[in-house]
DNA sequence: GTGTGACCAGTTGTACACATCTTTGCATGC
DNA sequence: GCATGCAAAGATGTGTACAACTGGTCACAC
């Protein structure tokens, strides 16, 4: 049997349909969970389309599973509005998301290789420097690659693909309420960094459940103290 | 603020655009799950178009969602195929329901009130009946109507739709390899009626963390079984 | 001034024609 | 008899025109 895509280099031009479809997915994602889309956006597909060089129909099957993901709503008529969530809402998807966390100790754990170790070493390294010039963009940028880097810790598929829907699902809704709640976001970069250095022993320790206990720790923290300041 | 769906009777004609969604969606997951539609088949997006009296377009949109699911996977120019499972993945998935089962117990659990309680006994009674007759396709539907009344004991909102998620992802994968590894399902249907009397005690104490834990070993006996058996 | 009703611009939902791709079966050369 | 190529059928993906619907604006009666 020959490869899938017949004679594709990494960096081809013709992309496949499901890798376009990947592409403009992601990049409303990012828009959305960066906030360059606040809740209460509404996006046109005719735009979209336009951006993207193509038609509303690849478009509007993006949004329809932004839709299904939680982090838009069609209306007919009207448009595709950018949801927005309660802290009622919010708090039960960060207690599944903590409990879910602590499960990554458990479910199908990957001793991480010194490549891994190395990759989160430089991880650690910029995030000392994001601490103080980075704005609040930055920030969630370079909290969403080390989430997706920590993903790894678990071979764990199902648990994996839940966990990263609840992260996109939260993420934004933080940040926004992190802000209006006037929350030190410098404070936070630096009790981030601290938890990232600790997750480094751990890792180096080959202690999965250790970096698993961690992170819940922090998820659950880093809720507690927006409650307390909202 | 009026109704979203203005002058809706229980039973009116003009269904809204995400109820007939939502209909297409249910019809064609449950053909899937209750094997209607085993694991190979090819969907023809233009058939199913003209059963439910439309055009291609809510059809596609349907089926992109379950493809998001992973119950169907669309490849251009062959069809819409339903996918298959290999015992490795299964358990992946079983390893995870398992964990979040028991965790209904603990995340914003809902205690039982008396309908819901008379409701429950009315099902271990229609199982009771189903035992000795049942087919395995009646056993399954049983078993999906089961759930879907046991999933209200949270009132996590999100646990409740990654439950729901996996439990569709496995149960058609389940009654597959239980046929085919020649499990005695009249067995199997004796030992979940005897979970559902234990449940019924633990409801008539309100006792919600020691149903999850019910439950929660149910499902992991399950696969054990079907594993020894394959 | 105010309430009311009709129109209009803009949006999502649907239907359909066409493009692109895969499979399959058959004809043809050897 | 067999391999090979080609064409045709049928599937999903895409583009586009139109239907259905909403929110706002503006003219007009009172």
């Amino acid at each position: 049997m020959r490869n899938r895509s017949p004679e594709r280099s990494p960096a081809d031009g013709p992309l496949s349909v499901r890798d376009r479809h990947a592409a403009i997915h992601h990049q409303i994602r990012q828009r959305i969970c960066l906030l360059s889309y606040p809740p209460g956006t509404r996006l046109s597909e005719t735009s979209l389309a336009s951006e993207f060089g193509t038609s509303r129909t690849p478009v509007r099957r993006v949004l329809a599973r932004l839709e299904d993901e939680g982090l838009v709503q069609s209306v007919h008529g009207v448009g595709t509005i950018v949801t927005d969530a309660d802290i009622g809402a919010l708090e039960q998807v960060y207690h599944l998301r903590v409990e879910l966390t602590g499960l990554m100790g458990r479910l199908d754990p990957v001793v991480p290789d010194v490549a891994f170790v190395e990759r989160f070493e430089r991880l650690v390294t910029r995030g000392r420097e994001i601490i103080d010039t980075g704005t609040p963009h930055e920030f969630t940028r370079f909290d969403m690659d080390v989430f997706q880097t920590l993903l790894q810790l678990t071979a764990n598929i199902p648990l994996r693909a839940v966990l990263e829907r609840l992260y996109y699902q939260t993420k934004r809704i933080w940040l926004q309420a992190a802000i209006e709640a006037h929350l030190d976001l410098k404070e936070e970069f630096r009790i981030f960094h601290h938890e990232l250095e600790a997750l480094l022993q751990a890792l180096r320790s080959n202690d999965i459940e250790a970096a698993a206990h961690i992170q819940r720790a922090h998820i659950s923290m880093s809720f507690k103290r927006l409650q307390q300041n909202s």
